[in-house]
DNA sequence: CTCCTTGAACTACCAAGGTAATACTACCGA
DNA sequence: TCGGTAGTATTACCTTGGTAGTTCAAGGAG
């Protein structure tokens, strides 16, 4: 498993194949002009580079290429994550988490949620015991 | 107020500044090289671009550049956890703390200064109520 | 069978981060 | 005054992400 860090463009682009499970270049870019209004030479450059780099996988079917995502959302999200973890708070969750407390103003609602994904967790290991 | 995200080194380099308030290019070097090996010159090219950019400037000394950074370490963590809160979780904050607690193993005690922590969130907004 | 269209391949740039050798300058000591 | 040294400026190169024009190949239309 190596780093599957990807730019902004490239999750984008992840993020429709993930939706479909898997897609034309055409359809990715359909999917995409709508905000960012690029070439659709730009789409298929970009997977290419990121079928290079073994995030995405395509299959020749009737003439045109159908690309799939290799790598889970969940994984990037979690080198993603621990990247950002490492170098802004010194690899301590609880840190990231006062951060998000205190500059991102959480609602009481969300502050329920999380909460309750707390007493989760704790519960989850009171079963372990 | 642009956006001050730094890459790894930049970010190295910028803590040993917070740590210190200012720093001489040697200083810096110093501070990193155990960990990173760098040539003098790299951190000196890289302090360079940093101050174009923005988040650094420096005052002659002695014969001798004294940086100083230009932004502080809080400003930084909120523009690049916001990127990733965009980026990776659509903006929801408690999405993030989602992963965090299923991804990254956070024991009973972090659980606890997390729960503290929301509890003096909860309270702060009790006060202004 | 030839030409057009469609979509992939190739090539080319640009910016930013990173890394560093080399060139220059000015002070200090002999 | 002359040369070494210290420290900045210049220049250069590599990688990755991003963006896209141009070329090429193959299937479909006439």
């Amino acid at each position: 498993m190596g780093k599957h860090t990807l730019g902004e463009l490239q999750h984008a682009i992840m993020q429709v194949l993930w939706a479909r499970d898997e897609a034309t270049v055409a359809e990715v870019h359909e999917a995409l002009f709508d905000e960012r209004g690029l070439a659709p030479t730009t789409i298929a450059t970009m997977l290419r580079k990121m079928e290079d780099k073994g995030v995405v996988a395509h299959r020749v079917e009737d003439r045109h290429f159908v690309y799939q995502a290799t790598v889970s959302e969940d994984a990037v999200r979690s080198t993603m994550v621990s990247e950002l973890l490492d170098r802004l708070f010194a690899g301590d969750p609880a840190a990231l988490v006062s951060h998000l407390v205190a500059d991102h103003d959480i609602d009481e609602a969300e502050v329920e949620r999380l909460r309750a994904l707390l007493n989760h967790a704790e519960a989850r290991k009171d079963e372990n015991r």
